[in-house]
DNA sequence: GTGATTGCAAATCTTTTGCACTAAA
DNA sequence: TTTAGTGCAAAAGATTTGCAATCAC
């Protein structure tokens, strides 16, 4: 029964994670894993699970963002100051964000070769590459 | 005599930028640029005006930041999530950021090389690209 | 039951803003 | 003078936290 595939799809990966499956949880795994890969602030989340008829408080939104990305289901990525984007795509790949808007659009990592390390700090061991292109849209819409 | 040179220095810089040089504006232009390159919030250079007995509010501290990024003298670097730096090297370079302590450095541009750009999103050309090094203080101090 | 989770409101932190006052040109 | 710049306190926006009520196991 294909229906129910995206609730134990849910609840597995809560379960594979060690989260207990409230029902706000997996309201919001469903949110945020059944459409392909996405970017979205804690703000428009907690809109869309408005949006679809989910009771869940922004703070209870916040707090699960964090445990998410604390249990690896979740990336957090930062281009702008004020602003905190989840990534559901966990995989090495950067990012091209627009400007002003701050929409984000992935960038697959081969895309991108880096050259041999530079040197790093004294002292310290490299855990990741974040490659950010700024982008704006262009005023010559066919250049 | 060159104790009057960081003065001249600092009156220039803002004289050159279209920046009317205020006693304020001055002793920020000092703190910032006396002292080879530097990466500050503008909480830590509040803190670092008031040490130096320069009484500046921190509204304007924020208020002359955003100026002198604006004017191209700073460039604003964004690499935590609440935390804005402020970068006086304004060529092109990219950062190393120190885990969980945020402190930075920079990395030359000449360090990494990116391969031939991969595709940018529909509409839209590049302004700038930034790369950042997540590194973690290691544990073994040998490696 | 018992401990984890939630919701709400209050608190926190960073940054911006309104406005009367002060200083630069 | 005239206009730009400053300080202060209040406002704003994002995120976290304290605590009582609720839910999963």
């Amino acid at each position: 029964m294909i229906g129910t595939r995206p609730f134990s799809q849910a609840l597995d990966r809560l379960k594979r994670h060690g989260l207990r499956p409230t029902r706000q949880r997996l309201a919001l795994v469903k949110l945020l894993f059944d459409r392909g890969d996405r970017h979205l602030t804690a703000d428009q989340l907690h809109a869309e699970a408005a949006a679809a008829g989910v009771r869940v408080s922004l703070a209870t939104v916040y707090n699960t963002l964090n445990q998410f990305t604390a249990a690896g289901l979740l990336r957090e990525v930062v281009v702008e100051a004020g602003r905190s984007y989840f990534d559901t795509n966990t995989s090495e790949h950067h990012h091209a964000m627009v400007e002003p808007t701050g929409e984000l659009f992935d960038i697959p990592a081969g895309d991108v070769r880096l050259s041999a390390l530079p040197p790093l700090p004294p002292g310290t061991k490299l855990r990741r590459v974040d490659v950010i292109l700024r982008v704006v849209k262009s005023q010559d819409p066919a250049s």
